[in-house]
DNA sequence: CCACCAAGATACCGATTGGTATCTATAAAC
DNA sequence: GTTTATAGATACCAATCGGTATCTTGGTGG
Protein backbone atom coordinates (compact mmCIF):
# COMPACT_ATOMS: atom_id res chain seq x y z
CA UNK A 1 0.00 0.00 0.00
CA UNK A 2 2.80 2.14 -0.05
CA UNK A 3 2.94 4.16 -3.79
CA UNK A 4 4.38 7.46 -3.02
CA UNK A 5 3.64 8.55 -6.59
CA UNK A 6 -0.47 7.94 -5.82
CA UNK A 7 -0.06 9.76 -2.73
CA UNK A 8 1.28 13.13 -4.15
CA UNK A 9 -1.31 12.81 -7.16
CA UNK A 10 -3.39 12.89 -3.86
CA UNK A 11 -2.04 15.53 -2.36
CA UNK A 12 -1.73 17.59 -5.00
CA UNK A 13 -5.81 17.00 -5.93
CA UNK A 14 -7.12 18.19 -2.52
CA UNK A 15 -4.84 20.35 -1.75
CA UNK A 16 -5.52 22.41 -5.54
CA UNK A 17 -9.34 22.11 -4.55
CA UNK A 18 -8.90 23.57 -0.73
CA UNK A 19 -6.46 26.44 -2.41
CA UNK A 20 -8.88 26.91 -5.06
CA UNK A 21 -12.10 27.16 -2.87
CA UNK A 22 -10.68 28.77 0.18
CA UNK A 23 -7.71 30.64 -1.19
CA UNK A 24 -3.87 29.82 -1.00
CA UNK A 25 -2.83 31.71 2.50
CA UNK A 26 -6.59 30.78 4.06
CA UNK A 27 -5.88 27.03 3.46
CA UNK A 28 -3.20 25.01 6.08
CA UNK A 29 -1.02 22.61 5.93
CA UNK A 30 -3.78 20.72 8.40
CA UNK A 31 -6.52 21.44 6.18
CA UNK A 32 -5.00 19.51 3.65
CA UNK A 33 -3.98 16.33 6.44
CA UNK A 34 -7.77 16.69 6.96
CA UNK A 35 -8.55 16.52 3.85
CA UNK A 36 -6.17 13.40 2.49
CA UNK A 37 -6.14 11.33 5.72
CA UNK A 38 -1.59 11.97 5.73
CA UNK A 39 -0.01 13.64 8.37
CA UNK A 40 2.67 16.58 8.00
CA UNK A 41 5.30 14.43 7.72
CA UNK A 42 3.53 12.48 4.55
CA UNK A 43 2.93 16.21 2.71
CA UNK A 44 6.83 17.64 3.91
CA UNK A 45 8.22 14.41 2.17
CA UNK A 46 7.06 15.05 -1.20
CA UNK A 47 6.87 18.62 -1.13
CA UNK A 48 9.85 21.07 0.49
CA UNK A 49 7.46 23.66 1.95
CA UNK A 50 4.02 25.24 1.52
CA UNK A 51 5.52 27.64 -1.53
CA UNK A 52 6.16 24.67 -3.79
CA UNK A 53 3.18 23.03 -2.81
CA UNK A 54 1.01 25.65 -3.73
CA UNK A 55 2.98 26.05 -6.92
CA UNK A 56 2.59 22.70 -7.95
CA UNK A 57 -1.25 22.60 -6.73
CA UNK A 58 -1.94 24.98 -9.32
CA UNK A 59 -0.08 23.40 -12.68
CA UNK A 60 -1.95 20.32 -11.57
CA UNK A 61 -5.55 22.62 -11.40
CA UNK A 62 -4.75 24.13 -14.81
CA UNK A 63 -3.60 20.72 -16.25
CA UNK A 64 -7.06 19.53 -15.45
CA UNK A 65 -8.77 22.38 -17.09
CA UNK A 66 -5.98 22.19 -20.46
CA UNK A 67 -7.38 18.61 -20.64
CA UNK A 68 -10.51 19.40 -20.84
CA UNK A 69 -10.47 22.42 -23.22
CA UNK A 70 -8.16 20.25 -25.52
CA UNK A 71 -11.04 17.62 -25.33
CA UNK A 72 -13.79 19.55 -26.41
CA UNK A 73 -11.57 21.68 -29.40
CA UNK A 74 -10.30 18.55 -30.81
CA UNK A 75 -14.00 17.63 -31.29
CA UNK A 76 -14.21 20.38 -32.94
CA UNK A 77 -12.95 20.82 -37.31
CA UNK A 78 -12.88 24.69 -37.81
CA UNK A 79 -11.38 27.44 -36.44
CA UNK A 80 -14.65 28.81 -35.00
CA UNK A 81 -16.04 26.14 -34.05
CA UNK A 82 -13.25 25.44 -31.70
CA UNK A 83 -13.44 28.88 -30.63
CA UNK A 84 -17.30 28.34 -29.59
CA UNK A 85 -15.84 25.17 -27.73
CA UNK A 86 -13.79 26.77 -25.91
CA UNK A 87 -16.61 29.31 -25.08
CA UNK A 88 -19.40 26.74 -24.36
CA UNK A 89 -16.68 25.15 -21.81
CA UNK A 90 -16.27 27.92 -19.84
CA UNK A 91 -20.01 28.46 -19.81
CA UNK A 92 -20.64 25.25 -18.28
CA UNK A 93 -17.99 26.19 -15.90
CA UNK A 94 -20.31 27.69 -13.17
CA UNK A 95 -23.04 24.87 -13.28
CA UNK A 96 -20.36 21.77 -13.91
CA UNK A 97 -16.81 23.17 -12.40
CA UNK A 98 -14.28 21.09 -13.42
CA UNK A 99 -12.57 22.06 -10.52
CA UNK A 100 -14.35 23.74 -7.57
CA UNK A 101 -13.94 27.05 -6.18
CA UNK A 102 -14.00 28.56 -10.21
CA UNK A 103 -11.15 29.68 -12.30
CA UNK A 104 -7.40 28.72 -11.29
CA UNK A 105 -5.62 31.41 -12.92
CA UNK A 106 -8.11 33.83 -12.20
CA UNK A 107 -8.16 33.15 -8.65
CA UNK A 108 -4.02 32.50 -8.24
CA UNK A 109 -3.92 35.99 -10.04
CA UNK A 110 -5.44 38.01 -7.82
CA UNK A 111 -4.12 36.31 -4.63
CA UNK A 112 -0.75 36.13 -5.63
CA UNK A 113 0.19 39.37 -8.29
CA UNK A 114 1.12 41.71 -5.48
CA UNK A 115 2.43 39.87 -2.46
CA UNK A 116 3.24 36.31 -3.43
CA UNK A 117 6.14 36.34 -6.25
CA UNK A 118 6.06 32.62 -6.67
CA UNK A 119 2.63 32.03 -7.23
CA UNK A 120 2.54 34.53 -9.37
CA UNK A 121 5.17 33.88 -11.60
CA UNK A 122 3.28 30.25 -12.38
CA UNK A 123 0.33 32.20 -13.22
CA UNK A 124 2.00 33.86 -15.67
CA UNK A 125 3.26 30.82 -17.37
CA UNK A 126 -0.74 29.63 -17.26
CA UNK A 127 -1.81 32.73 -18.77
CA UNK A 128 1.02 32.49 -21.22
CA UNK A 129 -0.01 28.90 -22.47
CA UNK A 130 -4.14 29.91 -22.58
CA UNK A 131 -3.10 33.22 -24.70
CA UNK A 132 -0.68 30.56 -27.25
CA UNK A 133 -3.08 28.50 -27.72
CA UNK A 134 -5.76 31.07 -28.77
CA UNK A 135 -3.64 32.97 -31.10
CA UNK A 136 -2.74 29.22 -32.62
CA UNK A 137 -6.08 28.68 -33.17
CA UNK A 138 -6.65 31.77 -34.71
CA UNK A 139 -3.70 31.43 -36.91
CA UNK A 140 -4.51 28.07 -37.90
CA UNK A 141 -8.11 29.49 -38.89
CA UNK A 142 -6.43 32.13 -41.29
CA UNK A 143 -4.07 29.77 -42.83
CA UNK A 144 -7.04 27.37 -43.71
CA UNK A 145 -9.13 30.14 -45.34
CA UNK A 146 -11.32 29.92 -42.35
CA UNK A 147 -10.92 33.09 -40.61
CA UNK A 148 -9.78 36.48 -42.87
CA UNK A 149 -6.68 37.45 -43.05
CA UNK A 150 -4.35 40.32 -40.98
CA UNK A 151 -6.32 39.46 -37.97
CA UNK A 152 -4.53 41.28 -34.93
CA UNK A 153 -4.29 37.94 -33.25
CA UNK A 154 -2.94 39.02 -29.96
CA UNK A 155 -5.59 41.29 -29.60
CA UNK A 156 -8.45 39.12 -29.85
CA UNK A 157 -6.82 36.65 -27.78
CA UNK A 158 -6.88 39.55 -24.95
CA UNK A 159 -10.49 40.38 -25.37
CA UNK A 160 -11.32 36.41 -25.21
CA UNK A 161 -9.34 35.81 -21.95
CA UNK A 162 -10.32 39.43 -20.46
CA UNK A 163 -14.10 38.99 -20.82
CA UNK A 164 -14.02 35.17 -20.06
CA UNK A 165 -12.21 35.83 -16.90
CA UNK A 166 -14.21 38.82 -16.38
CA UNK A 167 -17.08 37.66 -16.69
CA UNK A 168 -16.49 34.42 -14.61
CA UNK A 169 -15.61 36.48 -11.57
CA UNK A 170 -19.26 38.29 -12.04
CA UNK A 171 -20.86 34.56 -12.20
CA UNK A 172 -19.29 33.28 -9.49
CA UNK A 173 -19.92 36.33 -7.27
CA UNK A 174 -23.58 36.35 -8.25
CA UNK A 175 -23.92 32.01 -8.12
CA UNK A 176 -25.94 32.00 -11.59
CA UNK A 177 -24.60 32.17 -14.82
CA UNK A 178 -26.49 34.93 -16.71
CA UNK A 179 -23.11 36.76 -17.25
CA UNK A 180 -20.68 34.50 -18.57
CA UNK A 181 -24.13 33.70 -21.26
CA UNK A 182 -24.12 37.15 -22.17
CA UNK A 183 -20.89 37.64 -22.42
CA UNK A 184 -20.17 34.73 -24.50
CA UNK A 185 -23.50 35.57 -26.25
CA UNK A 186 -20.96 38.81 -27.62
CA UNK A 187 -17.56 36.83 -28.09
CA UNK A 188 -19.59 34.43 -30.54
CA UNK A 189 -20.54 37.80 -32.49
CA UNK A 190 -17.00 38.96 -32.61
CA UNK A 191 -16.08 35.60 -33.63
CA UNK A 192 -18.81 35.46 -36.43
CA UNK A 193 -17.75 38.90 -37.77
CA UNK A 194 -13.95 37.15 -38.33
CA UNK A 195 -15.16 34.34 -40.32
CA UNK A 196 -14.28 34.94 -44.09
CA UNK B 1 -6.12 65.12 19.55
CA UNK B 2 -8.66 62.10 20.54
CA UNK B 3 -10.67 62.25 17.20
CA UNK B 4 -12.60 59.03 17.13
CA UNK B 5 -13.99 59.52 13.65
CA UNK B 6 -10.10 60.94 12.46
CA UNK B 7 -9.00 57.78 14.13
CA UNK B 8 -11.61 55.25 12.22
CA UNK B 9 -10.91 56.43 9.00
CA UNK B 10 -7.39 56.12 9.67
CA UNK B 11 -8.02 52.51 10.21
CA UNK B 12 -9.65 52.05 7.10
CA UNK B 13 -7.47 53.30 4.97
CA UNK B 14 -4.58 51.70 5.96
CA UNK B 15 -6.40 48.42 6.37
CA UNK B 16 -8.58 48.79 3.15
CA UNK B 17 -4.91 49.33 1.61
CA UNK B 18 -3.15 46.25 2.95
CA UNK B 19 -6.19 44.09 2.50
CA UNK B 20 -6.38 44.92 -0.75
CA UNK B 21 -2.80 44.50 -2.04
CA UNK B 22 -2.13 41.44 0.74
CA UNK B 23 -5.27 40.13 0.67
CA UNK B 24 -7.99 40.03 3.25
CA UNK B 25 -7.16 36.85 5.35
CA UNK B 26 -3.71 37.35 4.66
CA UNK B 27 -3.50 40.87 6.46
CA UNK B 28 -3.22 40.50 10.39
CA UNK B 29 -5.12 42.81 13.13
CA UNK B 30 -0.95 43.63 13.78
CA UNK B 31 -0.59 44.31 10.35
CA UNK B 32 -2.86 47.01 10.90
CA UNK B 33 -1.98 48.12 14.18
CA UNK B 34 1.53 48.65 12.88
CA UNK B 35 0.44 50.66 9.96
CA UNK B 36 -1.66 52.71 11.74
CA UNK B 37 0.57 53.13 14.66
CA UNK B 38 -2.19 51.91 17.05
CA UNK B 39 -3.12 49.23 18.92
CA UNK B 40 -5.37 46.19 18.97
CA UNK B 41 -7.73 48.12 21.60
CA UNK B 42 -8.15 51.27 19.66
CA UNK B 43 -9.15 49.28 16.35
CA UNK B 44 -11.86 46.43 18.44
CA UNK B 45 -13.06 49.69 19.43
CA UNK B 46 -14.22 50.54 16.27
CA UNK B 47 -14.97 47.70 14.67
CA UNK B 48 -16.54 44.62 16.78
CA UNK B 49 -14.29 42.00 14.94
CA UNK B 50 -12.09 41.13 11.48
CA UNK B 51 -15.23 40.49 9.41
CA UNK B 52 -17.00 44.08 10.36
CA UNK B 53 -13.54 45.65 9.10
CA UNK B 54 -12.90 43.84 6.39
CA UNK B 55 -16.47 44.39 5.11
CA UNK B 56 -16.68 48.72 5.77
CA UNK B 57 -12.82 48.38 4.40
CA UNK B 58 -14.18 46.61 1.01
CA UNK B 59 -16.91 49.39 0.77
CA UNK B 60 -14.33 52.68 1.45
CA UNK B 61 -12.18 51.12 -1.03
CA UNK B 62 -15.19 51.02 -3.36
CA UNK B 63 -16.05 54.71 -2.36
CA UNK B 64 -12.71 56.58 -3.25
CA UNK B 65 -13.04 54.11 -6.89
CA UNK B 66 -16.98 55.75 -7.66
CA UNK B 67 -15.90 59.11 -6.29
CA UNK B 68 -13.14 59.52 -9.13
CA UNK B 69 -15.09 57.71 -11.99
CA UNK B 70 -18.11 60.02 -11.06
CA UNK B 71 -15.55 62.82 -11.39
CA UNK B 72 -14.30 61.98 -14.82
CA UNK B 73 -17.87 61.26 -16.12
CA UNK B 74 -19.26 64.22 -14.71
CA UNK B 75 -16.92 65.97 -17.33
CA UNK B 76 -18.10 64.86 -20.17
CA UNK B 77 -21.77 65.65 -21.59
CA UNK B 78 -22.93 63.04 -23.88
CA UNK B 79 -23.27 59.37 -23.13
CA UNK B 80 -20.44 58.01 -25.40
CA UNK B 81 -18.10 60.24 -23.95
CA UNK B 82 -19.34 59.71 -20.44
CA UNK B 83 -18.42 55.58 -21.10
CA UNK B 84 -15.00 56.39 -22.85
CA UNK B 85 -14.00 58.40 -19.72
CA UNK B 86 -15.40 55.74 -17.42
CA UNK B 87 -13.01 53.01 -20.04
CA UNK B 88 -9.46 55.47 -19.69
CA UNK B 89 -9.81 55.74 -15.86
CA UNK B 90 -9.60 52.22 -15.82
CA UNK B 91 -6.65 52.22 -18.34
CA UNK B 92 -4.75 54.75 -16.16
CA UNK B 93 -5.43 51.89 -13.55
CA UNK B 94 -2.60 49.84 -13.98
CA UNK B 95 0.18 53.28 -14.25
CA UNK B 96 -1.47 55.34 -11.61
CA UNK B 97 -3.75 53.39 -9.43
CA UNK B 98 -6.48 55.44 -7.29
CA UNK B 99 -5.88 52.53 -4.63
CA UNK B 100 -2.89 50.08 -4.26
CA UNK B 101 -3.43 45.99 -4.93
CA UNK B 102 -5.94 46.22 -8.15
CA UNK B 103 -9.51 46.49 -8.46
CA UNK B 104 -10.87 45.99 -5.09
CA UNK B 105 -14.32 44.47 -6.39
CA UNK B 106 -12.52 42.05 -8.36
CA UNK B 107 -9.83 41.15 -5.07
CA UNK B 108 -12.79 40.64 -2.50
CA UNK B 109 -14.48 38.89 -5.08
CA UNK B 110 -12.49 36.33 -6.17
CA UNK B 111 -11.51 35.79 -2.50
CA UNK B 112 -14.70 35.56 -0.95
CA UNK B 113 -16.57 34.08 -3.28
CA UNK B 114 -16.41 30.55 -1.69
CA UNK B 115 -15.72 31.19 2.12
CA UNK B 116 -16.15 34.54 3.05
CA UNK B 117 -20.59 35.08 2.99
CA UNK B 118 -19.95 38.49 4.62
CA UNK B 119 -17.69 40.02 2.14
CA UNK B 120 -19.08 38.09 -0.95
CA UNK B 121 -22.18 39.62 -0.25
CA UNK B 122 -20.48 43.73 0.34
CA UNK B 123 -18.80 42.63 -2.86
CA UNK B 124 -22.11 42.08 -4.48
CA UNK B 125 -23.54 45.50 -3.35
CA UNK B 126 -20.61 47.00 -5.21
CA UNK B 127 -21.12 45.06 -8.30
CA UNK B 128 -24.65 46.01 -8.58
CA UNK B 129 -23.88 49.86 -8.11
CA UNK B 130 -21.35 49.80 -11.09
CA UNK B 131 -23.54 48.16 -13.08
CA UNK B 132 -26.50 50.01 -12.27
CA UNK B 133 -24.49 53.33 -13.10
CA UNK B 134 -23.59 51.92 -16.61
CA UNK B 135 -27.33 50.94 -17.20
CA UNK B 136 -28.21 54.43 -16.47
CA UNK B 137 -25.66 55.88 -18.44
CA UNK B 138 -26.55 53.91 -21.74
CA UNK B 139 -30.34 54.66 -20.73
CA UNK B 140 -30.09 58.55 -20.81
CA UNK B 141 -27.96 57.83 -24.03
CA UNK B 142 -31.06 56.63 -26.05
CA UNK B 143 -33.20 59.02 -23.71
CA UNK B 144 -31.13 61.65 -25.31
CA UNK B 145 -31.16 60.64 -28.85
CA UNK B 146 -27.13 59.88 -28.57
CA UNK B 147 -27.20 56.30 -28.89
CA UNK B 148 -29.74 54.15 -31.05
CA UNK B 149 -33.14 53.19 -28.97
CA UNK B 150 -33.66 49.53 -27.79
CA UNK B 151 -30.17 48.55 -26.87
CA UNK B 152 -29.94 46.28 -24.62
CA UNK B 153 -28.48 47.40 -21.72
CA UNK B 154 -28.43 44.70 -19.25
CA UNK B 155 -26.03 43.06 -21.77
CA UNK B 156 -23.73 45.72 -22.33
CA UNK B 157 -22.74 46.37 -19.06
CA UNK B 158 -22.46 43.30 -18.61
CA UNK B 159 -19.72 42.79 -21.09
CA UNK B 160 -18.28 46.21 -20.19
CA UNK B 161 -17.41 45.05 -16.27
CA UNK B 162 -16.77 41.52 -17.43
CA UNK B 163 -14.07 42.79 -19.93
CA UNK B 164 -12.19 45.71 -17.89
CA UNK B 165 -11.93 43.37 -14.39
CA UNK B 166 -10.42 40.39 -17.05
CA UNK B 167 -8.11 43.32 -18.72
CA UNK B 168 -7.12 44.37 -15.14
CA UNK B 169 -6.48 40.59 -13.64
CA UNK B 170 -4.01 40.58 -16.75
CA UNK B 171 -2.25 43.53 -16.67
CA UNK B 172 -1.87 43.23 -12.97
CA UNK B 173 -0.61 39.72 -13.62
CA UNK B 174 1.82 40.84 -16.48
CA UNK B 175 2.48 44.37 -14.91
CA UNK B 176 1.99 46.06 -17.85
CA UNK B 177 -1.16 47.77 -19.54
CA UNK B 178 -0.68 45.89 -22.35
CA UNK B 179 -3.94 43.74 -22.26
CA UNK B 180 -6.26 46.81 -20.54
CA UNK B 181 -5.41 48.59 -23.44
CA UNK B 182 -5.95 46.48 -25.89
CA UNK B 183 -9.63 45.44 -24.57
CA UNK B 184 -10.67 49.08 -23.91
CA UNK B 185 -9.24 49.85 -27.35
CA UNK B 186 -12.54 47.13 -28.57
CA UNK B 187 -14.83 48.35 -25.76
CA UNK B 188 -14.60 51.61 -27.64
CA UNK B 189 -15.35 49.86 -30.79
CA UNK B 190 -18.17 48.67 -29.35
CA UNK B 191 -19.61 52.14 -28.42
CA UNK B 192 -18.78 53.52 -31.40
CA UNK B 193 -21.43 50.77 -32.92
CA UNK B 194 -23.89 52.02 -30.48
CA UNK B 195 -23.85 55.44 -31.07
CA UNK B 196 -26.36 57.29 -33.65
C1' DC C 1 15.33 -13.98 5.61
C1' DC C 2 17.45 -10.13 6.54
C1' DA C 3 19.27 -5.62 5.82
C1' DC C 4 18.41 -1.21 4.23
C1' DC C 5 16.20 2.83 2.61
C1' DA C 6 12.49 5.58 1.97
C1' DA C 7 7.37 6.57 3.09
C1' DG C 8 4.85 8.23 6.34
C1' DA C 9 3.51 9.02 11.57
C1' DT C 10 4.31 11.38 15.85
C1' DA C 11 5.71 14.87 18.67
C1' DC C 12 7.32 19.04 19.19
C1' DC C 13 9.00 24.03 18.20
C1' DG C 14 8.64 29.27 18.44
C1' DA C 15 5.90 32.62 16.28
C1' DT C 16 1.61 34.45 15.18
C1' DT C 17 -3.38 34.43 14.94
C1' DG C 18 -8.10 36.80 16.33
C1' DG C 19 -10.04 38.17 20.33
C1' DT C 20 -10.86 39.87 25.28
C1' DA C 21 -10.37 41.79 29.91
C1' DT C 22 -8.51 45.34 32.22
C1' DC C 23 -6.37 49.57 32.87
C1' DT C 24 -5.09 54.51 31.83
C1' DA C 25 -5.66 58.93 30.08
C1' DT C 26 -8.11 62.54 27.83
C1' DA C 27 -11.67 65.65 26.67
C1' DA C 28 -16.03 67.43 27.49
C1' DA C 29 -20.08 68.42 30.74
C1' DC C 30 -21.46 70.46 34.78
C1' DG D 1 -12.26 71.99 39.34
C1' DT D 2 -14.29 67.74 39.64
C1' DT D 3 -16.87 64.05 37.65
C1' DT D 4 -17.85 60.95 33.99
C1' DA D 5 -17.76 58.62 29.73
C1' DT D 6 -14.97 56.84 26.37
C1' DA D 7 -10.79 56.53 23.25
C1' DG D 8 -7.09 53.98 23.23
C1' DA D 9 -3.01 51.19 25.55
C1' DT D 10 -1.44 47.04 27.78
C1' DA D 11 -1.37 42.46 28.88
C1' DC D 12 -2.95 38.26 28.24
C1' DC D 13 -5.52 34.05 26.25
C1' DA D 14 -6.08 29.45 23.79
C1' DA D 15 -5.70 28.01 19.18
C1' DT D 16 -3.33 27.59 15.14
C1' DC D 17 0.35 28.55 11.98
C1' DG D 18 4.50 26.57 8.97
C1' DG D 19 8.20 23.86 9.76
C1' DT D 20 11.47 20.22 11.70
C1' DA D 21 13.55 16.38 14.21
C1' DT D 22 12.81 11.91 15.32
C1' DC D 23 10.80 7.57 15.14
C1' DT D 24 8.27 3.52 13.11
C1' DT D 25 6.87 0.96 9.49
C1' DG D 26 6.63 -0.98 4.94
C1' DG D 27 8.50 -2.75 0.54
C1' DT D 28 12.40 -4.37 -2.02
C1' DG D 29 17.21 -6.10 -3.42
C1' DG D 30 20.61 -9.19 -2.07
Amino acid sequence: MRQPEVTKAAILKQSGSLFNTQGYKATSISDITTATGLTKGAIYRHFKNKNQLEKEALLHLSQIMFDKIRERIKAQTTASGKLKALFSFFETYISNPPVKGGCPLLNASTEADDSHPVLRKQAVVILDMLRDAIVRLLDNGTKYGQLKPNIQKEYYASVIIAMLEGAIMMSKLRGNNADIKMTIQHLETIIEELEV
